[in-house]
RNA sequence: GUGGAUGUAGCUCAGUUGGUUAGAGCACUGGAUUGUGGUUCCAGGGGUCGUGGGUUCAAGUCCCAUCUUCCACCCCA
């Protein structure tokens, strides 16, 4: 027997059924970002290296696909590096090209590229795929979709809102109940300068992420081991174990780190997107969390991520600000903020709350049974005035027997069946039978198509 | 990258302390029904048991390696 075909591991197809849910979730998504004014804008699968590299950190930059260069390349390598079999350095010889890895950094890339074509704030959007290297698990796929929406140019907190509501509607249009996390930046580093320990961020931040997961003891066990005196996890106890709504929980932080330089503005902040928002009815819970961190390489301000509050799942969309990601590619200066959504957990949390649209499939809406000779060059006349009015359908190609015909159309829930014998091309008055009622009529052509169309 | 589980027909799985020809359900094909699907009945096709080694008279079953998928960690959508 041939070789089993399988696919490369953490990637999927999709079928006729998974296509018709996922074009669902786009087609939700995209219709709120265009009604918000953002305009659609696709780049490359893969990028040279040299953009992608050293964006996303260490971890980041193990976790990209690289692609070999085309031709001879190891005839262009070191010799030296080949024989000690050093993949590392190899690699920058072999492979100028990686997959991305998201769509912020190309679209970084994009901007800074057209920065005298586009007029500033842009405001785009992108779905398209990425990959990472990563191991697959739940939720986790080495092919993923993200559904990027940013603004770059603009400093406005007025964007923050203009995403948080985006963020509220698409969900809401999904009938998924959703938590809104906020946290900033600048916020974070008020609490490293609060506990002195400013050149921690990262590790604090890190652990602090973690407070969710693993608990309060756990977070202090990894601020031990990264080096943090007992001082400091004294004086960051009381900002790990805030509680209560937000209004609280921002008084009890101004109290805390309010006296800092990052922490008063990152509050200032804060306000002011909860205040804008409050003129809106949103569906969405929005909650502050201190403890939130996310990616971090380039945030700087607003950190966004959102979860599903009836489903366990890691975050399903995410983002935030970043006030200097075009200047790495020679732009400075240029403020950006945006989210991504990720297509394919959303995708996941529907399926486990039985969220998707009963008739969501692609499909015909009618099948006209193949009887072969005269009747089906007659079939294909009807077939025709059909489609010319619209109506998706379409001709078995074979006169194949009735009952394979049927099966066809009952396998594709196809919900009506089209009878054009002899006696239906002899009289011209069709036989058309409902595929979920069992029920058949004889009717002429007009009174089919607006019966069909009307379904 | 680290740890744990897994792999038998297209799919979901059974397969006794190692023992002769590896089973079931679903799906598929044909028939009962030569112009009627989704129900029923009958028949049929389809497996070098993930792959490669080893132990044994004998391996789907035991051992080792490797790959796959899944779960957790790291990290993340």
């Amino acid at each position: 027997m041939a070789q089993k075909p399988s696919i490369p591991k953490g990637t999927r197809d999709f079928g006729p059924f998974e296509m018709s849910r996922r074009n669902y979730i786009f087609t939700t998504i995209r219709q709120v970002f265009e009604k918000y004014g953002y305009q659609p804008i696709e780049t490359p699968a893969m990028e040279n290296l040299s953009t992608l590299l050293g964006k996303y950190g260490d971890e980041g930059d193990k976790l990209l696909f690289k692609i070999l260069n085309s031709g001879d390349f190891l005839a262009k390598a070191d010799s030296g590096l080949l024989q000690e079999k050093n993949s590392i350095k190899l690699s920058t010889q072999i492979s100028e090209k990686g997959l991305r890895y998201d769509l912020t950094v190309p679209f970084a890339r994009f901007v800074v590229q057209r920065r005298n074509d586009i007029s500033f704030p842009f405001k785009r959007y992108q779905m398209q795929p990425v990959w990472r290297a990563d191991r697959p698990q739940k939720g986790r796929y080495r092919e993923f979709y993200q559904c990027d929406v940013d603004v770059i140019g603009s400093n406005s907190l007025l964007n923050e809102v203009d995403l948080i509501r985006m963020i509220d509607e698409i969900f809401k249009r999904l009938n998924i109940k959703v938590i809104i996390k906020l946290n900033n930046r600048k916020l974070l580093s008020g609490i490293a300068q609060t506990i002195n320990q400013p050149e921690r961020l990262t590790d604090i931040t890190v652990a602090m992420d973690k407070l969710d997961k693993i608990g309060v003891e756990k977070v202090y066990d990894e601020l031990r081991d990264k080096g943090l005196s007992q001082d400091a996890i004294d004086h960051l106890e009381p900002i790990l174990n805030l509680s209560g709504n937000n209004t609280s929980k921002l008084n009890c932080l101004k109290e805390l780190i309010g006296d800092t330089s990052d922490g008063s503005r990152g509050l200032a902040e804060l306000n002011e997107i909860l205040s804008y928002l409050n003129q809106f009815e949103l569906d969405a819970e929005i909650e502050i969390d201190q403890s939130l961190a996310r990616g971090l390489n380039y945030y700087t301000g607003a950190i966004i991520e959102v979860k599903a509050a009836d489903v366990m799942m890691g975050s399903i969309c995410g983002g935030g600000r970043y006030d200097n990601l075009t200047g790495i590619f020679g732009l400075p200066d240029v403020s950006g903020v945006g989210v991504s959504f990720g297509a394919d957990r959303i995708y996941d949390v529907l399926t486990e709350l039985k969220g998707f649209p009963e008739d969501a499939a692609t499909t015909s809406k009618a099948l006209l049974v193949n009887f072969g000779g005269k009747e089906t060059e007659y079939a294909l006349q009807v077939l025709q005035q059909l489609q010319v009015a619209g109506v998706a359908s379409e001709l078995y190609p074979d006169a194949a027997k009735m009952k394979k015909q049927m099966k066809y159309a009952d396998q594709k829930q196809i919900p009506f069946v089209v009878l054009i014998g002899e006696e239906e091309r002899t009289t011209g008055i069709l036989s058309l039978k409902n595929m979920k009622t069992g029920e058949q009529q004889k009717i002429s052509l007009p009174q089919l198509i607006e019966i069909v169309m009307n379904k």
